[in-house]
DNA sequence: GGGACGGTGAACAGAATGACCGTAATCGTG
DNA sequence: CACGATTACGGTCATTCTGTTCACCGTCCC
């Protein structure tokens, strides 16, 4: 379970934020504060590992709050919920570490993607203490920052998702163009969730040599 | 043009930041410090956008002084230069806003593509000084930590790349027709890549006498 | 009923590979 | 020491698949 604290001046706008966490497995609301005062004071009595904080408090700017937090030692990530569009401010939080920046309003899609990567983001990092190589930092920074998640991006069909993933599972390593042929899409379709597949860590991508020509790459389900 | 400041507590490994920094366009190195307190005092003197910052101090951990660094109210950006591959560290250095985490050692290549994204990233802030909608933060987030920018030339496959390079590390030394028998490929296409390894400065190559003919050519990682 | 949007497939430019072949470099032999 | 036999190198080109663009069609909303 990730713990939350939800910090927002507006206390309507405060449980419609408590709402949406709750809807997404993996995290509870730990407590809900109106002002940077409150949300210290929570701090001090309970764990938390998100703070949900919208930028524009009564009693201090956001900013500075994350500051106070970092000078006291607090490891608790933030994700900075604002109607600022001030990019100075942007720069800052980036600088002070929040793991992602919302734009009021946003959609409960935009929402759950950032906390899914954030869920993601905290099993990489919890699953294995040490990494081998660069390219697996790298892997933890994209999670985190990089594109759209595993929900599906514009012009991926549900139904050929399925299709697709079920042709993939039952042969076990095919080509683009072999999957096309069995599922009755075109190449180019097929291609398209196949990728899709292999971007979300849900099938891996090797080429096959031997015949002539360019080199066939074969999906396999992982 | 932006402002560096090299930290790193072996003379020579900060000479070498310091010149790497150099041949990258847009940068300046304006202060080398080899202990946190060094640090902290050019911080007063000079302004610095950005801290290539070795997490192994004498006197103190690098990300202590992130911390004091940003309770201080300094806006300066961290690239963290580290050989400790404790993902804790890394977790605690996202938390802390670093911009990225290098693990020594790296080649140049790896270098220039943080510092260029970071240039970037600075492009897209200072730019301009709102943004209109949720797409553009995704974009300045993303510039930052996306993943890794294919650097191989056109005509090689970072797939069939990453396969010959595996094939190699492992055997510790190989011909080019050896590394096509392991890994599926043709001789030509191995010798492509293990040229461009070769190339790179990421292979060596020594002629193989003895037989009949002529010698062989051994790629050897590096 | 019209316009916008979302999903698909056909066509196309070009990217990555393997086959072929002349050339280069060594060893063995006289 | 010279010369032929041998083997690998390194460049060129045909081949096949990739990845992208664009037009089409259905559907949903206004």
């Amino acid at each position: 379970m990730i713990r939350v604290l939800v910090v927002d001046d507006e206390p309507l706008i405060a449980q419609a934020h408590r709402a949406y966490t709750e809807r997404i497995a993996g995290f509870e609301v730990v407590g809900v504060a109106h002002t940077a005062r409150d949300a210290m004071a929570v701090l001090r009595t309970q764990e938390v590992d998100l703070i949900l904080l919208d930028l524009h408090l009564p009693d201090r700017h956001g900013l500075d709050l994350v500051r106070a937090l970092r000078a006291a030692g607090s490891g608790a990530d933030v994700l900075a919920v604002t109607s600022s569009r001030d990019l100075g401010v942007v720069r800052q939080a980036v600088a002070l570490g929040v793991t992602h920046y919302l734009l009021k309003p946003f959609t409960f899609a935009a929402f759950r993607d950032r906390m899914d990567r954030y869920a993601l983001y905290r099993a990489q990092v919890r699953e294995v203490s040490e990494v081998a190589a660069q390219h697996e930092i790298d892997r933890v920074f994209a999670t985190l920052r990089g594109g759209p998640p595993d929900s599906l991006p514009k012009g991926l069909d549900p139904a050929t998702f399925d299709l697709i993933r079920a042709a993939l599972q039952a042969a076990g390593g095919l080509s683009a163009t072999e999957v096309a042929a069995r599922t009755g899409t075109s190449r180019v379709t097929a291609r398209r969730y196949l990728e899709h597949l292999a971007e979300a860590g849900r099938a891996v991508r090797s080429p096959r040599y031997g015949g002539p020509g360019r080199p066939e790459v074969e999906y396999r389900p992982a």
